[in-house]
DNA sequence: GGTGTTGTTGTAACAGTTCCAAAGAGATGG
DNA sequence: CCATCTCTTTGGAACTGTTACAACAACACC
């Protein structure tokens, strides 16, 4: 019962993501020569599927179990690595304990909710920081992250 | 760009602080009830004796003991978050994998060298970061962090 | 299909940190 | 100075998030 491969034919995807979840995903995966497999593009949806997403490795492991996705914790990692290094997923440092990948890859700022340990976009591009001296000697500037930090009033 | 004086440094050091580097620390131990033990004590003369300070447990614990001071590992890390939260020490969040602790209380930000895993003050009190919408709904403003992330060159 | 390459997986290893129960040091009142 | 009570320190076990590893599975290619 199979000529049904329409999606195969639609993965070349120059439309709007929201449209075919899979196609960004597929299509880096391509650029750095990582296979397609059944985990990467599980994870992939689950990642890029609905709006900008922070995630930690467990988090988005439990939440593959829970969409009956048999993936291994070793791989969940193994995926957001590959995919941060492929320009997927950025990292995120906010707190000692976990590591936090970011699905929005623009230039942005966070909030950081101290009690929940959970992290959110700051909207708009409007944040400027101004007064920074010159990087020490013998650096290069890697990035300029900014962190809000905010706990329950 | 405000004016670069060190109000920290004034306000420790206006008494020379060789003399008495255990003025400050045995004071804001009563303060807390906190027993000024030896321990305390010689933690405390590491962390203050000399300028603003960047430490992480494991590095302050080999320093004591390069100093001679016997003290063990959790120890340390039990000073330092008393320490913290008698408002002696700051802790600096950037990068998972350790914890570190500054010294230097003011309102002020970080170079952090991805290559050596070190924290830099950044000089002068000029940054300031415009821009922030309001915090979000039922938090309220702990605190802004901005974190130059810089390599070697 | 065989065969080599790439992925996945469970588990062990690891690092930093915290927890814990027992021993030690400091304060307090006689 | 002793008894006693409380606060500290200590070593080691336990825990957590993460990485390493070796065996097994899946795929691509001839």
């Amino acid at each position: 019962m199979t000529d049904t491969s329409n999606s195969a034919a639609a993965e070349r995807g120059s439309a709007s993501p929201s449209d075919r979840p899979y196609a960004q995903t597929l299509q880096a995966l391509r650029d750095k020569g990582l296979r397609p497999t059944r985990q990467r593009l599980a994870l992939g949806r689950l990642l890029f599927d609905g709006g900008d997403r922070h995630v930690t490795a467990e988090a988005l492991h439990g939440e593959a179990a829970r969409a009956g996705v048999k993936v291994s914790l070793a791989t969940v990692y193994n995926t957001l690595h590959q995919f941060t290094d492929a320009g997927l997923l950025r990292q995120v440092v906010v707190d000692g304990g976990c590591t936090y990948f970011d699905t929005n890859l623009e230039d942005h700022h966070h909030f950081y909710h101290v009690g929940d340990a959970r992290l959110e976009d700051i909207p708009g591009h409007g944040i400027s920081v101004t007064g920074l001296p010159d990087v020490p000697e013998g650096t290069a500037l890697e990035r300029v992250e900014v962190i809000v930090r905010v706990d329950k009033a």
